[in-house]
DNA sequence: GACACGTGGAG
DNA sequence: TCTCCAAGTGT
């Protein structure tokens, strides 16, 4: 199995600047974040403005909160980029400006959790670890373990299932990437592009027929009328604005008053508005007013 | 472990 | 139209 998509990788990997040759750890950083529940093709223009305009850790921690998520523009879940001005601050404090290559330190920093700290470590630092991410999971879910999906969360058994077939560490990393590339073209959740899969022949799922999921349906998550819609349009308003915007400009984007005062809460809260004084809100800055 | 958290393209 | 889903994390 190795062998084949090793090969296969080799000859049909995309070509994104964050696999460049000259890519940094700081550039595989905000890829790895900025990719996270994002499609590539929605991330690539905005990784190129972010690492133009903050090439280095320190570039970005020198800059207001309020500035990483205008930049961060539609990506979503906007907390990504405050999170990772968070990290780039910890990275200048705790590590000198330079992004850490232990899985153990980079976990420890805002917005990193397993998997993003695993594919950093990996991706640019050339360590072995398991990276589990939904395209991973699903091609061991059908390769392996036979199924259509794999669980709703990450088991211990998916853990070892992606442990046991870690090889060496001279070719960790690339195994790594590979297989996240298969299941990102190839092995899809949607219509998984069988024909073309290097492993179709040894797949667990295929062998037994593609069988259907079993397991309890998926629930997709509510947009129309919830909570996260109104901090969206919040949010695109005071992105798109200058300054500081009157609250009666915010008012003016939800009509159920209750819900459109808790968003607004909550997003100040969360550290994603500033108010002010006058009814103000903007994004946030890092000096006190 | 369940939930909340944005956005927009594809089928 | 409407559902699904895209390199998850934090609580």
């Amino acid at each position: 199995m190795h062998a084949a998509v090793l090969s296969w990788y080799s000859a049909n990997a995309r070509d994104l600047p964050w696999r460049a040759p000259d890519r940094t750890p700081w550039g595989v950083l905000v890829s790895e974040i900025m990719l996270q529940q994002t499609p590539v093709v929605r991330v690539e223009p905005v990784w190129r403005e972010w690492l133009r305009r903050w090439p280095r850790p320190a570039d970005l921690a020198a800059e207001e909160p309020g500035e990483a998520i205008r930049a961060w523009g539609r990506l979503g879940y906007p907390r990504r980029a405050l999170r990772l001005h968070a990290a780039a601050a910890a990275i200048v404090e705790r590590h000198d400006g330079a992004v850490p290559a232990t899985y153990d330190e980079l976990i420890a920093l805002p917005g990193i959790g397993d998997y993003t700290a695993a594919a950093v470590a990996s991706f640019a630092f050339g360590a072995r670890h398991a990276v589990l991410d939904t395209n991973v999971r699903r091609v061991f879910a059908r390769a392996v373990a036979g199924t259509q999906y794999p669980p709703a969360a990450p088991t211990a058994a998916e853990r070892r299932t992606a442990t046991g077939l870690l090889p060496g560490p001279d070719t960790a990393p690339a195994w790594a990437v590979a297989v996240m590339e298969l299941g990102a073209l190839v092995c899809t959740a949607r219509s998984p592009r069988c024909p073309s899969c290097p492993i179709a022949t040894e797949c667990a799922w295929r062998l037994a027929g593609s069988p259907p999921d079993d397991g309890p349906p998926r629930r997709g998550q509510a947009w129309h009328g919830t909570d996260r819609q109104a901090r969206g349009r919040l949010m695109a308003v005071l992105r798109e604005a200058d300054g500081p915007v009157p609250k009666p400009r915010l008012d003016a984007i939800w009509p159920e008053p209750v819900q459109r005062e808790r968003a607004l809460d909550a997003l100040v809260a969360d550290g994603l508005v500033e108010p002010l004084d006058g009814d103000l809100f903007r994004l946030p800055s890092s000096r006190p007013t």
